[in-house]
DNA sequence: GTCCGTCTTG
């Protein structure tokens, strides 16, 4: 091998593809091909990772004319590139079955790149018809396509554990997240422990459980989870698991392990750059905005070096979500200044912000612009969004005639927006139209048979919340319990409706008894003795006994706040002169000097 | 020569 020869490869080993590449061009002058022959399957890698359609079809003409495709190595690459640069058919071409098996894993990974799982696992079969023994690269390669194909792991898994190569740990990672994703997250547990136990596991094997629990919307697994591993000396997180963890916290609300975790991601600073991560960045904004702390999620995006669309969109809608309408709008504006084109999720987030915050026109006018001005064509999501603003800003007629103006069926979550504007509008009959389609399309969907019973006692048809409680009852569908939470010392403390189960209990009822007490002088409801005291009111009792004097109390909710607490928490933060913040299934309020951040419009 | 196992936004 000549000196040019390896410092190609070098170069190429390296991931300094464009690097090889220009080396080759230059010394084709002065060398014979013949002696660069060898560097022909990094260089066709190379061009291929460049996406360089043109280099790689000379150098696959090059490899014909030289007579060097019948090199294994060469027909390999170039099967591998031509599927990266998504052109399965022409790699398949290439193929023939006495090739050996590494031809056969580039031609599996390039079915199952361009997502073409049949085809994939067609070469498969061919392989073993050809008593050819596969490798852990054949399955690393074929498991996404049987995922696809909706095999089962679990017999796949039995074959490969004869074979030997699940000691392979990425064998025994990618069947962990093979049973994950397919919803079987206690064989995908199971292999975990086994894996740990046997000291067979690495980080991506916590990566892989802890992504798979949130995966299954099991946060408070992936805490647990994540408290163990912090406890090891022989595994440390790195940003993908703070991405999972933070995600979870963001669901859950769990605002000191999520703080937590900042705070080390700040501190490995000097270890590996966790915090110009823009995934983990991303991950940080959401958490913060979703446990409550806008300002930190702020500060978070103005530290950011890289911004994508992700990123926009985490700020946008945590803005969005505590009501702050116009920050959410000029933000989104400051993203297309920045150039970054929105995508159906940003659209969506900045809609559902003006939706939040009553402002109607500028929703309007984002939506009519979609297609032509954003390059963002309107789903059936974007519409359940405008459903919700036309609806809560009154204007039911024009929202119903959206709906009849869609291009697509209607789901339930459109008519369900249109029939929870009914509910702050009190318009039963429109409200018992869109329910009548709302139950049709969701028929187990418990909170609209709420909703509409809610209309029905809000107006006094008292008639109508009986068959309502009839129809649940003969579909054997039950209330969700509301429930809400507070977090206190890295502990959740959770309340439901009447909850008696709280050590505090006694003082908890006391301090809300007072408040009731003081609410009552100054005139405000109290829901009282007949509805029994809602959670939430619970969890602000927990709140003010715990928390030092002058902090913020924040809850979360599972449901969405009642009229009557709604009114009590606002006397509330007026009376104990502290904000109380509460996030409930839509949105945050913000409970300051006797008034909600959302306007009482939510 | 083949490789992919884990990752954020509504």
């Amino acid at each position: 091998m000549t000196e040019t020869t390896i410092a190609i490869l070098s170069l190429a080993r390296q991931f300094r593809y464009l690097d090889a590449l220009r080396q080759f061009k230059i010394s084709l002058l002065t060398i014979h091909f013949s002696h660069l022959l060898p560097t022909l399957p990094l260089l066709v890698k190379s061009s291929s990772a460049l996406f360089l359609h043109r280099t790689t079809y000379q150098l696959h003409s090059l490899s014909v004319k030289t007579n060097s495709i019948s090199h294994i190595h060469v027909l390999t690459s170039l099967i591998s590139a031509y599927s990266r640069l998504r052109y399965p058919n022409l790699a398949s071409r290439l193929f023939l079955p006495i090739l050996p098996v590494v031809c056969y894993n580039a031609l599996i990974s390039g079915f199952t790149l361009n997502s073409m799982s049949d085809q994939s696992f067609s070469v498969f079969r061919l392989l073993l018809r050809n008593s050819l023994s596969f490798s852990a690269t054949t399955l690393l390669s074929l498991l996404p396509s049987l995922l696809s194909l909706q095999f089962h792991a679990r017999p796949v898994h039995a074959i490969v554990l004869k074979s030997g190569l699940s000691n392979d740990p990425s064998v025994g990672n990618a069947f962990l997240s093979m049973y994950a994703r397919s919803g079987e997250v206690s064989e995908a547990r199971k292999l975990f422990d086994e894996m740990v136990e046997r000291n067979n596991g690495d980080l991506i094997t916590w990566n892989a459980m802890i992504s798979g629990y949130a995966q299954n919307s099991m946060a408070d697994q992936v805490i647990r989870l994540y408290r163990m591993m912090i406890k090891r000396d022989d595994v440390l997180p790195d940003s993908v698991t703070f991405v999972g963890v933070l995600s979870s916290c963001a669901s859950l609300g769990a605002t000191d392990v999520g703080r937590e975790v900042d705070r080390r991601i700040k501190a490995s600073e000097n270890r590996s750059p966790l915090s110009g991560n823009t995934f983990v960045g991303n991950a940080l904004i959401n958490m913060h905005a979703r446990c409550g702390d806008l300002k930190r999620a702020r500060e978070v995006f103005d530290s950011m070096t890289e911004r994508t669309v992700v990123t926009w969109t985490a700020v946008i809608s945590g803005y969005g979500m505590h009501g702050d309408g116009e920050a959410a709008a000029s933000l989104f504006q400051a993203m297309l200044n920045s150039g970054i084109r929105p995508d159906g999720v940003a659209m969506l987030s900045v809609l559902s912000a003006c939706s939040h915050a009553g402002m109607t026109d500028v929703g309007m006018r984002y939506f009519s612009g979609m297609t032509e001005t954003f390059g963002v064509s309107p789903s059936v999501e974007h519409y359940a969004c405008m459903v919700d603003l036309l609806g809560r800003a009154g204007l039911l007629k024009g929202a119903l005639e959206l709906i009849q103006s869609m291009p697509m069926k209607p789901d339930g979550a459109v008519w369900g927006s249109l029939l929870g504007a009914c509910k702050i509008h009190r318009d039963v009959r429109m409200g018992e139209a869109a329910f009548s389609h709302v139950v049709e399309l969701e028929p187990e969907n418990v909170g609209y048979y709420v909703l509409l019973s809610n209309i029905y006692t809000d107006v006094g048809e008292m008639e109508g919340v009986a068959k309502i409680r009839r129809m649940m009852k003969e579909k054997g569908l039950k209330k969700d319990a509301g429930c809400s939470y507070i977090e206190h010392k890295q502990k959740i403390h959770l309340f439901l409706a009447d909850d008696q189960r709280h050590p505090l209990k006694k003082d908890i009822y006391q301090t809300v008894r007072r408040l009731e007490a003081m609410v009552e002088v100054r005139g405000g409801g109290v829901g009282g003795e007949v509805r029994g005291v809602h959670s939430e009111k619970l969890a602000i009792g927990f709140g003010l006994l715990s928390t030092e004097v002058g902090m913020r109390i924040v809850v979360m909710k599972n449901l969405r706040v009642c009229n009557d607490c709604h009114e009590f928490i606002k006397l509330v933060s007026e009376i104990i002169g502290r904000e109380v913040v509460v996030r409930d299934a839509s949105r945050f309020h913000h409970f300051r000097d006797g008034f909600c951040s959302c306007k009482d419009f939510w």
